[in-house]
RNA sequence: GCCCGAGUGGUGAAAUCGGCAGACACAGCGGACUUAAAAUCCGUAGCCCUUCAGUGGGUGUGGGGGUUCAAGUCCCCCCUCGGGCACCA
């Protein structure tokens, strides 16, 4: 940075008397790793109330960024206030190890994905330790380990035990980039969730699911008592779960013997009398069968197939126009009587519902415009009165509807008609009432290397045999050749493929599939309870004791994917009796995106800030802080380093204050009577040092926005500067607020800036780590202020404002505002209506 | 289309219960220190108008309306941006 050498020696000297970042924070991370127990976790015994502080694990790309900096900035500053606080803390760091990128980067410089991962794990831990991260390493995890991976099988095997996990052929997103299957939850606007820009495919393949569905009114109803949780979060979870009640209903087709009927499933029974056609999606089982035998048909069919799968890639398949055929055949109303025509119809989804409804134009705005284009009867069965006048069609109105026309339920409201006519139809055998979802069961199987190996196998005569949980873990083989095409690259592998049927004992195959990496997220913070455990996942004990996890901190990108993955992990793990809790974490908190020039930092439009850089800058603690002061932290935040050098800027006006405070108490002097204006001083500074630890105290139990903490320890330092020449200067009027306030920075600041804290609070020649000292209380009595400055208002408009008492009662402000000479010559020639005082806040004179 | 969230100075933001809008910072401007610069310290600052000046006045939280003595905050309508879901019957 020095433009010369010659500047280059006084440049030297002067840092010796500053803030050093650069000096201070390596020292204090050789103690702290040198020091296990810092960190650790203690048993139950300990008495303490137990505190689970968990921050989402990174994938090990190699290098951290922005955005985890700020999220392990926000779960570091709560871990340390809560281990102040005298709480028993958890605060565990892992690695979401499996995946994708190892492989691509096998490809791209021939490092064996293992290899590969453990290089970043290791750099990235190095960066976690630099910026002083309490996470208690004794508890790490990392996912592509046996040791943690062998677990995924184990809870694999229970679930094909207890039916949840299961194989079958279906239509599945297949991303081409990937050359792997993709979860529904994976697939982002019709593209890949790892590749933006790349279209899924659909393709039929064998694959293994989890019935995540058996739990799906579980998962709904649970969010509603989940009031530690962002309303945005569940909400996303609702609809994505998407519960719907309604009915199926049996539509015989007439004039066949042995056609079976076909059941459509709808919410609104109630409309039933309004159906004048039935529509079924092309992929519709009776299609299929229909089409062998009508070449006319088959045609349309199959172009509308075309135009789906076209409409599905493009990610518009909300879009396309809307068309159909006749079959030429009919079906029956139940209800009724009526005859409907059979159409097969493009926008009719073969996977949701039943793939066929009942079409209802008058009541149903998808069925209207269909009816209109092709000239399908319109029949009205619901208004909003009996008396009803006239409403546009098609008329969706539900809530305050009634029937018409409907034979013996006209003039029932809609909601209780669907009730009784479901019921009706139950009785008749003619249909149920039932509840579909959106929720589909997960599928986990992936063509990839790089992931845990499904522990089944295929033996000709016993079919699907699970691997038995002696022969545990089934073993990730090494140097393998990464190829992405043509299934899984394990395949190509005859010592993993080639073993033998668990039953018989002949020859047999593997599954060559690995599992979604979602499967290890979904229970890793389980493990860390137990991390060493080799005889189980874990010790149910401990789990029991930890959680669910007291606060779970995360992006919001994951509030589908992981968030849904893991809430169905717990209540499979509960029933399969390892756990008693349902819900892994009683609060969660997303945080905001750090952006950067208004955009979200990225490689390819070049505005990524470097971790390491700041680090290598402005320290740890300031980039640390500006992270939890530039926004709150739920919002995004626009990273300027102007901001964090103002952060180091204020780090170092704190260094200077307790540096020149530790000299002067080793100067020897006799302090004298201190005078007035000093204990006014230091009353003054009292005040303020309790209510910024009142501040901040209640900024931590809940609120979390840090920001104001920050600005809040500013303001405290810049009273501190104020007042320095009245209290610290004058040698004849040492006043014990002076050393009291000094004293209570590095308590204050050790959430924030664990490292010049802990230095400062050394310096002080205090003993041991702030992460054990207590957190400081706020007085009250001290806190209060005796002075406020109460605004005068006429009609509401501000004229001037009074200093009065600060326990100053009703009288007392209105005498003094109406005493104030230019609020006397507002009030002149008028009259005053209306007094309002708020005491301690204000006294507004409404006037004529 | 439906459901969330946001919109406040040149910038990041604060205002937690309806009570002084802009705390705290960044950038700016002015000053002290210095031969000079950096660093540091002190001061200043929403915008517009007014005064030689001290000052005085107006206006202001995306826009429009409303409730209230009082609205960034509550109610209604609208606009813009971000996110989620989307032919889900």
């Amino acid at each position: 940075m020095s433009e010369s050498t010659n500047n280059a020696a006084p440049e030297r000297e002067a840092q010796d008397g500053r803030y050093n970042p650069a000096e201070i924070e390596p020292k204090w991370q050789a103690r702290w790793d040198a020091d296990p127990a810092l960190y650790a976790a203690e048993p139950p015994a300990s008495g303490k109330p137990k505190f689970y502080c968990l921050e989402m694990l990174p994938y090990p790309s190699g290098q951290l960024h922005m955005g985890h900096v700020r999220n392990y900035a926000i779960g570091d500053a709560l871990a340390r206030f809560m281990w102040m606080r005298g709480h028993n803390v958890l605060h565990p760091m892992g690695w979401d190890a499996f995946g994708l990128p190892a492989e691509n980067a096998a490809l791209k410089n021939h490092t064996p994905p293992r290899e590969w991962t453990l290089g970043n794990i290791a750099d990235m831990r190095k960066q976690m330790r630099r910026m002083g991260l309490s996470y208690d390493w004794a508890t790490e995890v990392t996912t592509c380990l046996p040791e943690y991976y062998r677990w995924n099988q184990w809870i694999f095997l229970k679930m094909v035990e207890a039916g949840l996990a299961y194989r079958k052929s279906s239509k599945v997103n297949w991303c081409p980039a990937c050359a792997t299957v993709l979860a529904n939850e994976q697939v982002v606007g019709g593209c890949c969730w790892r590749h933006e820009d790349i279209l899924v495919e659909q393709r039929e393949l064998e694959q293994w699911f989890l019935r995540i569905t058996k739990y799906a009114d579980e998962l709904l109803d649970g969010l509603d008592a989940m009031p530690g949780w962002p309303d945005k979060v569940r909400t996303m979870q609702r609809n994505w779960i998407g519960r719907s009640e309604g009915t199926h209903v049996d539509f015989r087709v007439a004039a066949t013997a042995n056609t079976p009927a076909i059941t459509v499933f709808t919410t609104r029974v109630d409309t039933i009398f309004g159906a004048t056609s039935i529509q079924l999606a092309p992929e519709h089982a009776l299609v299929k069968d229909w089409v062998k035998t009508d070449a006319e048909l088959a045609r349309a069919v199959d172009e509308m197939i075309a135009q789906q799968k076209a409409a599905r890639e493009a990610g518009d398949i909300g879009n396309i126009e809307k068309h159909g055929v006749s079959t030429g055949k009919q079906a029956v109303n139940p209800f009724n009587g009526e005859m409907l025509p059979i159409w097969v119809a493009n926008y009719i989804l073969a996977d949701y519902g039943t793939g066929a409804i009942m079409s209802v134009p008058a009541h149903d705005e998808r069925d209207f415009e269909f009816a209109q284009k092709y000239g399908l009867p319109v029949k009205r069965v619901i208004a909003p009165s009996l008396d009803g006048e006239e409403q546009a069609l098609p008329y969706t109105g539900e809530a305050e509807a009634v029937l018409i026309e409907s034979g013996e339920w006209s003039g029932e409201p809609c909601l209780e008609a669907q009730e009784k006519m479901g019921r009706f139809a139950e009785e008749g055998g003619i249909g149920k009432r039932t509840t579909t979802y959106r929720l589909k069961d997960w599928g986990v199987s992936r063509q990839r290397y790089w992931g845990t190996p499904i522990p089944m196998v295929y033996c000709a005569q016993h079919g699907i045999q699970p691997v038995p949980e002696a022969q545990l873990p089934v073993l990730l083989p090494e140097a393998v050749e990464i190829t992405q095409q043509g299934g899984s690259p394990l395949g190509n592998v005859p010592e993993f493929v080639n073993t033998t049927c668990p039953v018989c004992g002949g020859a047999a195959r593997r599954e060559t599939d690995t599992m979604d990496t979602f499967v290890d997220s979904s229970w890793y913070f389980y493990r860390y309870t137990d991390a060493k455990n080799a005889a189980a996942p874990f010790d149910p004990e401990k789990a029991k004791y930890w959680f669910p996890i007291d606060q779970y901190i995360g992006g919001v990108e994951h509030a589908i994917l992981h968030l849904i993955y893991s809430r169905f992990w717990t209540k499979v793990m509960r029933d399969i009796g390892l756990i008693e809790n349902s819900e892994p974490a009683a609060r969660l908190f997303t945080q905001g995106m750090v952006i950067k020039d208004g955009a979200k930092m990225s490689k390819s439009k070049g505005n990524v800030v470097s971790p390491d850089d700041m680090i290598a800058r402005y320290g740890a603690d300031a980039t640390r802080m500006y992270a939890l002061f530039a926004a709150p932290p739920d919002r995004d935040l626009e990273w300027q380093e102007d901001g964090v050098a103002g952060v180091s800027r204020f780090l170092a006006r704190v260094w200077t204050l307790v540096d020149e405070h530790k000299k002067a108490l080793r100067q020897e002097y006799t302090p004298s009577e201190p005078t007035a204006a000093a204990l006014a001083a230091g009353r003054d500074l009292t005040r303020t040092l309790h209510q910024t630890i009142g501040k901040i105290t209640q900024e931590l139990e809940g609120r979390w926005h840090f920001n104001t903490c920050v600005a809040a320890l500013m303001k405290l330092v810049n009273e501190c500067y104020a007042a320095r020449d009245v209290l610290a200067g004058a040698r004849d009027g040492e006043v014990a607020a002076w050393s009291q306030t000094l004293h209570m920075l590095p308590l204050l600041l050790a959430p924030f800036a664990p490292f010049l804290a802990q230095e400062l609070w050394t310096e002080l020649g205090q003993e041991g780590s702030l992460v054990r000292h207590p957190w400081p209380m706020a007085d009250a009595e001290l806190a209060r202020e005796t002075e406020a400055e109460i605004p005068v208002q006429v009609n509401g408009k501000l004229v001037v404002v009074v200093k009065v008492a600060a326990d100053a009662d009703e009288d007392t402000l209105k005498q003094a505002a109406s005493a104030d000479e230019r609020v006397a010559a507002r009030l002149a020639g008028r009259t005053v209506v209306k007094t309002i005082v708020v005491k301690g806040k204000l006294v507004n004179l409404v006037v004529k």
